[in-house]
DNA sequence: GGAGGCGGTTGATCTGCGTCAAGGCACGCA
DNA sequence: TGCGTGCCTTGACGCAGATCAACCGCCTCC
């Protein structure tokens, strides 16, 4: 691996798009060209098609892409938790709706002069080409989500998902027992999912039931066994899932 | 746009990978770490996981990248029509199978060399940006069709592809009337959209039998009407399908 | 020439999930 | 206090697509 996954915490945020090693005079370059902006839970942060004339790092809360059918179908095509990228360099539309799920606070960057920085320091643009590697990992793995798993293993993928990277970015090894909350609405869920908020509803019930996961009111999820979770979600690994 | 699309066809071989600018020094370095291999259909290129040191092109012929489950269910995650870049630099293993469905040809680049010149001709890591770019936006697109499409719309939607991806190839407008040879079997057709080979079947004959298709034998595909299929296929526009 | 395999079609039946509908809980607001 | 609204759950029912099975045409290889 050349370009190595790498802590940033030490700097000012936690840019994973570009602080591949933290070199000051990159950060000193960013600084220059960047700005913070913050949305409020269901606000949309860009239209697909509209111009977005900046590239961002989500810094806190949650957002989500999504497309939509002419007759109302949504598919969302995106989960965006902290330090995940939004934006296309060298591409002037948004290819998608962008909407906070909570309130969201997202590190910008102009996008002419952070594409002018790419051209002149290289590995930004080989970071990023390694988190677009990433990202088509993880949509790719959705599509076998999607296109062949049952209802039940949908929602195992998705929990497993969630907890996963909520560890990760606690910086707990993802084994065992796990606490999070879940993020989205079951509404939320579906449209992720590909099914409808009933469904999802009662596949949630059903490992209730089945004591795979513990819910503490609607969102509270315990994970007993985290293993068993990968079971129920039909993965015959700990490894690969959505970034 | 800052790296436009580009007509290769004046190269040896048409990289859209790596031509961008056909500039003749980059050329010529290519040259020296290029060789070609020939897969037979049926012919699996890399294991999933297996150690992958090359990066390629494909020059001709079909192939797909598929991902399975322990338990036999398989979706293809990808198509691979001529001038499709296959590999992952910076990455050491093949994260899917790539299966030879009709005899190939592809050109392939030694990896290590390869990263090298990313790292040193900075526009080569742009330029695979945009295409691991374009490929992610297939991706998604393709989690709609997945997700939220019936069995109709997916067949539809994956003529559709087919046929303007078949037509861009030939230098021809997608629009009006449209020939071209299927290249893959009703098996691999489901496998791609989520569906058993049955409902396929089923459903190519249904857009037959209403006139959207005309077929001569069991690949040869004749479309009337190009928007047609586009409606068939729920799409509100003629842009931004599958690559 | 016939046996067998591969790819494809079509029919009959089953079932997982969608659809429609009712109702529950928590919260804010008049 | 009562009424709305958002989010969620659960039940009854229907249907799109899966499953199981039979069969066809074409090719290759004895």
């Amino acid at each position: 691996m050349i370009f190595p996954q790498h802590d940033c915490s030490g700097c000012p945020i936690r840019h994973r798009a570009v602080c591949a090693r933290c070199d000051a005079h990159e950060l000193e370059l960013l600084e220059e060209i960047k700005y913070y902006r913050s949305f409020e839970a269901g606000q949309t942060v860009v239209w697909s098609g509209d111009r977005m004339d900046f590239v961002a790092s989500v810094v806190s809360g949650i957002a989500t892409l999504t497309q939509t059918m002419e007759d109302g179908r949504t598919q969302m095509v995106g989960l965006l938790l902290p330090s995940d990228f939004v934006g296309r360099p060298g591409r002037d539309g948004a290819a998608y709706d962008v909407v906070a799920t909570s309130d969201v606070v997202m590190c910008c960057f102009r996008k002419k002069p952070f594409e002018q920085l790419m051209e002149t320091t290289p590995h930004i643009a080989q970071r990023l080409l390694q988190m677009t590697l990433d990202e088509l990992d993880a949509a790719r793995e959705w599509m076998l989500v999607l296109g062949r798993k049952t209802a039940r293993e949908k929602i195992a993928s998705l929990l497993a998902i969630i907890a996963r990277r909520d560890a990760t970015l606690n910086l707990i090894t993802p084994k065992g027992k796990l606490v999070f909350d879940l993020p989205l609405t079951r509404e939320a869920m579906a449209d992720y999912l590909g099914l409808t908020l009933e469904t999802v509803s009662r596949q949630i019930s059903a490992l209730k039931r089945d004591g795979v996961i513990v819910l503490e009111g609607k969102r509270h999820v315990i994970v007993p066994d985290f293993t068993r979770l990968l079971e129920e979600a039909g993965d015959d690994n700990d490894g690969g899932l959505l970034v």
